[in-house]
DNA sequence: TAGTGGTCTAGACCACGCT
DNA sequence: GCGTGGTCTAGACCACTAC
């Protein structure tokens, strides 16, 4: 259903860019109907749905679940280098953030833990789960593992906070070096649920290591962005 | 036609994932044609279509315009911080890269290259584009921009080699800082084309603006990849 | 030329959201 | 309870690929 189509798709599609780009449908509100377009652009539900995904896959437009599909808003500028600063670096852009703690487990590291951290398949693992938001829309679910017994008592602490601070000021904890890596995926179980998202959807997999300032491993985090709200921004200085 | 689906989606997704992950069908493999799976899975082209397009989102199959849908090979390990070393990095992954010269022209800075080298609009700028292969298939599309006069006489190397080896060994230029953007966004034109991918295809923008070493910007770029093609990786040593 | 993917139609039923 | 998105069917024609 893809393609540079010599059919009415291409034409459609850009009816529904220029209406964006014009301001016709504003950043947030919600589109039409499915119903309803199809009758405007004289198509079938399962032609204009393709079009749908296609904007979805630009970045132009989102949905929610089971409630309609929306503007995208301007993307969230991240720089993955600079440490728990989601909060600050919200506002500093003029957003509203938020976090939301789903859980906090004790666990054995799971195989994609063992492979990016090093350690005994025995060690005892804390998993703090989140799900973060710009503007009361959630655009990132995160999973934090570092293990249990280097932050004992953390639990009991606010966790919707930067860990990183509470690291620092309770622990009196710094990081040294970092690894991260960036893959295009799609979503689905938990992390779908948690952005609101359908399984399946594309989204951005940034995956964190962590090393303290002695250069021993200490955590890891695998943070799940929607693809529409995202956009990475690294500054090198001269080497 | 997302979602994590009562219906029958779900299941026909999951058998093909394990005909991927055990074998059934390897990596650079075709699939059987979609009219073949439909029979297989008792189920419409349609559904069977949308199928293809969550495991393409999920980076795990991709397709060759009108020729069918292939298993994707492993992920290129991409640094967008080392700067010019695609060939290098590639045949130290036991892979063979391959670039091919679209065309190379003068031009005035399109809109998106002022956005980021605050430059006049009257600068003539080179322009080079290339497509870059791994293994055969098509991964990366590029446009580099830069100041015509900076460079004289480029054009008449050979421009399918590292532009950072021919800016230092010809004209003894080295890089200083530079700021690197990613987006994920959908291809459509020209990069899509290069890539033999249908327009709409998720695709990668790792957006990069080169720094001299005295500061004075010369360079920007934009490179196009396949999603499914790419995995980022940074290493950011001590502070 | 046979078979493929690419595009498109005109329906249908279900589960959920909203009011 | 109505309207919505989510899922699915059973066809069709076209353009291109591979032979």
């Amino acid at each position: 259903m893809r393609g540079e189509g010599r059919g009415r798709v291409k034409a459609i599609k850009q009816a529904i860019q220029e209406r964006i780009g014009g301001g016709t449908y504003r950043p947030g509100e919600r589109l039409p109907s499915e119903r309803q377009l199809c009758l405007e652009f004289e198509t079938s539900r399962v032609t204009l749905h393709e079009i749908l995904i296609q904007l979805e896959a630009e970045g132009l437009i989102y949905r929610e679940e089971r409630r309609g599909w929306f503007v995208s808003p301007a993307r969230f500028v991240y720089n993955p280098q600079a440490r728990g600063h989601f909060a600050l670096s919200a506002l500093q852009q003029g957003r509203l953030p938020s976090t939301r703690v789903i859980d906090r487990q004790l666990v054995r590291p799971p195989a994609r833990v063992l492979d990016l951290l090093d350690i005994p398949a025995s060690t005892k693992m804390a998993c703090i789960r989140r799900v973060r938001s710009i503007d009361g829309r959630a655009v990132l679910y995160v999973e934090h593992y570092f293990q249990a017994e280097v932050f004992p008592g953390l639990f009991e602490h606010d966790l919707s906070v930067s860990l990183t601070e509470l690291y620092r000021d309770i622990y009196g904890f710094d990081y040294g070096r970092m690894k991260y890596q960036i893959t295009p995926t799609a979503v689905s179980g938990d992390a779908a649920a948690a952005l609101h998202v359908a399984g399946g959807s594309p989204a951005l997999l940034v995956t964190r290591v962590n090393h303290g300032l002695n250069n021993g491993i200490r955590d890891c985090d695998f943070e799940y962005w929607r693809h529409d709200a995202i956009l990475i921004e690294v500054d090198v200085p001269d080497a």
